[in-house]
DNA sequence: AAAACAATATATTGACAAACATAATACCGG
DNA sequence: CCGGTATTATGTTTGTCAATATATTGTTTT
């Protein structure tokens, strides 16, 4: 039996499914929110002044994440509060976090 | 003193570096190559057969590739050889082949 | 309950970059 | 100099980013 083309076939689902994330991630606005996200539930007018970000640019943004399933939303009153929807992305996020961000004034190395 | 400002130019900087990576790998050739030449450096020819892919098109994303520093060559003879040169990256595609690779016919789950 | 205000979302647009196809060009070994 | 191997050039189509302007939803004030 030829598994290489049922091997492609699969690879190219899980490639589908991957870059859908990647995609969204490889914008640093984006980046950035989800990073702040993973930190724990934030409002917008938090990510914000967090991002420095024009309010219609980071709304825009924030509707990629939705639209993608990577975060969730929770209404209070006026504010809207969003929190990380996909226990893959957190985890990706981590492995993100470890190689790309230089722990300037780490102690624990 | 401010660390709020500090710190989001630190993450800006970090993110750049991060969404520079994500966005090559955004896309499912340049994602499914990488994730071959992951297991092992592959002529252009091998890839080619593996992806499936019209050559000048394969030939584009390799470009991109080295353009990011993410893959090495080695000519021997006619053939080129291309291998992933950037551990990070590796430590990525492990990361992700994790989350995203069902493992259909897995007997140590 | 209507007006005014605050928080967030959507619409539209314009500049710019990505993807992939076809065709042409370079590199190497015999 | 020919055949095999790989890259570059170019054009078309499509997608992305972020800015300005406008709309929606909820709260407060009168």
């Amino acid at each position: 039996m030829d598994t290489t083309t049922l091997d492609i076939d699969a690879m190219r689902a899980a490639a589908g499914q991957a870059t859908a994330v990647l995609s969204v991630l490889a914008n640093a606005n984006r980046l950035l929110l989800m990073c702040q996200l993973g930190q724990g539930e934030k409002s917008v007018g938090e990510l914000e002044e967090l991002l420095d970000l024009h309010q219609p640019t980071l709304s825009q943004q924030l509707g990629v994440l939705r639209a993608e399933g990577l975060v969730n939303t929770r209404r209070d009153g006026k504010k809207i509060y969003y929190s990380v929807a996909d226990e893959r992305v957190l985890a990706l996020l981590a492995t993100l976090y470890q190689l790309y961000c230089p722990r300037a004034g780490d102690s624990t190395r």
